[in-house]
DNA sequence: CAGGCCATGTTAATGGAGTTTACATTAAAG
DNA sequence: CTTTAATGTAAACTCCATTAACATGGCCTG
């Protein structure tokens, strides 16, 4: 009675890397059935494990859940960060370009982004979470720091500020319109016009020229 | 074996109103420990009844997390409505009291809140459900008519894409720091500060005078 | 290269909870 | 008084979480 040779051969007794392929199994999950839609024996099983293999690496659901959240703020502030580009070619087209990051990787990383803002997980549930969320919107904040700078000092607002209000507008739109799951509302314009005419009308309000 | 005579008593073989007292019990526990909470037993369990009575008034959990969701979207109506006043006392105080009561909304009805915006729920699940919110959301439309009518016509921006960079501040704003829940971030700012100040700036971009 | 440690998985057992079907009771109508 | 639809109940069934006891094999040490 060879019971699944093939598998077993595959891989052998130990799975090798059995943490990742839980992250991974879990973002599949959350992609197909929302953030809620997965339970901790249905990660296993789809990594190919027993039901008991997951406690070695994971104390619980919501610690898996956490360190999903974790690996996306990095991928997250990756993307801001590239979409930045330290800035290049000028600030506000830079600015323009972490805000279209925002919503590009709502739209392509729906799972993480689930994970991330909607899994009903508390921000500091673990030092890790909290310091690469802090990390991701840092990139947000420095950006906006560059950006004040340009203005007049008499103008200036605050850059946390503005920071904050910014990322309300993208966390807005990607809740709202961001993810192109069947049910979602449909619109005039896409998310990203809608994020750009946005910014530019409330960066014309600071005062900003249209360009450098 | 006077099997809790008193509650039976109280209320006879037949609840009498149950489908409203299960609406009522999801609220208590979305409230308590969010959208994803609660099982449809928890629910028939907080209104007193057997496990098995929710599928006489409803098809699934689906169906009841709907129609919470349904009655939030009037009561949504109903406070932005109310804020909005009419345009009382002048159009654009009034439209900065709709972001306000849509966040007094988050704050004081989480649980509404969260069945509406937070569940997973498809917008369309069902007819009323999509009617209701679009009602709600023709408030603020109808309040974006009525303010970029005040502009003159060679300035005017589409009230539409106005009305939605407006519901994606606030949604993004009260998903953010919005609820007094332990976890959130702490902010250097109310998040009803936060709001005034962004719709100030966005609609200085737009060309509004401060006041009327 | 042998021996043994220990991280990683497996099986099995237990307890608890949710869902659902078949049956029971009440209220209201004829 | 009987019928019938609305409303509940009870109990069977399935699935999940969790733990304990055992198995495997990678890798360090001598």
């Amino acid at each position: 009675m060879a019971w699944k040779p093939s598998e077993r051969e595959a891989r052998g007794y130990h799975h090798g890397n059995l943490r990742e392929a839980l992250i991974q199994a879990a973002r599949e999950l959350i992609a197909e059935k929302g953030p809620a839609g997965f339970t901790f024996a249905d990660a296993a099983r789809s990594a190919g494990v027993s039901a008991a293999a997951p406690y070695r690496h994971f104390r619980d659901r919501e610690a898996l859940m956490a360190d999903v959240a974790r690996e996306g703020f990095q991928r997250f502030e990756a993307m801001l960060a590239a979409g930045w580009a330290g800035g290049k070619p000028d600030p506000i087209t830079a600015f323009h370009n972490v805000g279209k990051a925002y919503l590009t990787f709502a739209r392509t990383e729906p799972a993480y982004y689930a994970a991330m803002f909607e899994s009903g997980l508390a921000p500091d549930v673990t030092k890790e979470l909290r310091a690469s969320a802090d990390r991701a919107f840092a990139v947000l904040r420095q950006a906006a720091d560059t950006l004040v700078a340009l203005l007049p000092q008499a103008r200036r607002p605050p850059a946390l500020m503005m920071s904050l209000h910014v990322w309300s507008m993208a966390h807005g739109i990607a809740s709202l319109f961001g993810r192109g799951d069947a049910g979602r509302r449909s619109l005039p314009m896409s998310a990203e016009e809608l994020l750009e005419s946005e910014m530019l009308i409330y960066m014309q309000g600071l005062g900003f020229p249209q360009k450098v």
